[in-house]
DNA sequence: CAAGTTGGTTCGTAATCTGAACTCAGCTAT
DNA sequence: ATAGCTGAGTTCAGATTACGAACCAACTTG
């Protein structure tokens, strides 16, 4: 109830698996031929623009209806219909029925889409930091059950230590488990 | 060398005091006024779309010249030129002359550039999980000391145990320190 | 002095975005 | 029963952007 980036409890196990097939297929209609091997470029085909970022933002906010998502962004119509076909069609989102007899529709993320998370909150840690005015962030992250704040630096499991991004490098990788 | 999204030394502390005013310029011309108090669209602002963030990839693979990044992206000159000329004023980007007498010219990531890597690193982690194909992530990335892979997963320094993005919520944040 | 390199700018056309109007199905109040 | 409302879209004309190709400028190299 509090929360804005909220608890958003996301999708039964039946559309689960579905999800899991409809991956399979786009990765093979849509990735696996023209992908350039990198991940980077991959994700920024489905997180594709301004708008597809803030509708996924409100997702996590748990906004969930065409006209709810409308009002409160100030999307047009017409593109929010297409991005959220988009998310739907890359599974990101499902499509639900929540009343028949007026059917009416709303958008839920899957964990595909759940998983977004860590970039949406490496975002506004970032506008939070470089851009955010006197009066500090206008909203902070903390994790339910303690109320400790989030932060996302890195940190490093065998050196016990955070560090900055100067010493990130980078391998092939290929044949893993 | 063997790194991709590598070290890529940072600037100097002459330019870092430049960019702290530059900021300050910035915030209060572009910003202040007409943020609508949230982080991730005041980010969005700067990181606009695809080419932005991609040209910022490759800032952290260390390529830094004009030329270097219109072949390695395939990217039209104007787009580059705008995406540069608007990274660069916002302080995410630094251009510097690297030779006088055909005067050229690189670009760098500033500190508050460097620290959009939490950004790409997740996009890219999203993308392994759930884009790569069967043989796995193209890349991974390592903490350069000891080779440890990175995650990026939520986890909470109170509670001591890593946390799914369900249990993140959030609270109004605007006096602090 | 012709060609090449680097870092751009200037076009005309093509693709996208945008806002306003329209649709369609069912509901609600008179 | 009919006028009006809601939710979820589609359609369309005009404004913005993106794109590729050609051009420019300042030097260097053969």
């Amino acid at each position: 109830m509090s929360a804005t980036l909220s608890a958003t409890d996301s999708v039964t196990d039946q559309t689960r698996e579905q999800l899991q097939d409809q991956n399979l297929d786009q990765r093979s209609e849509r990735f696996e031929q023209r992908t350039p091997g990198c991940s980077i470029e991959a994700a920024l085909e489905i997180v594709r623009d301004r708008w597809t970022i803030l509708i996924l933002r409100d997702s996590f906010r748990g906004i969930r209806r065409f006209d709810d998502l409308r009002k409160d962004l100030e999307i047009p119509r017409a593109i929010l219909a297409d991005r959220l076909r988009s998310l739907v069609e890359h599974g990101v989102l499902v499509k639900r029925q929540y009343q028949q007899r007026p059917e009416r529709f709303e958008y839920r993320l899957t964990p595909m889409g759940m998983e977004l998370s860590p970039i949406l909150v490496s975002l506004m840690q970032w506008g939070d930091r470089w851009l955010s005015g006197d009066e500090g962030p206008p909203r902070l992250l903390v994790h339910e059950p303690c109320s400790t704040e989030i932060d996302m630096s890195f940190y490093c499991w065998t050196c016990e230590e955070a560090f900055s991004p100067s010493q990130i490098s980078s391998r092939p990788g290929g044949a893993e488990s």
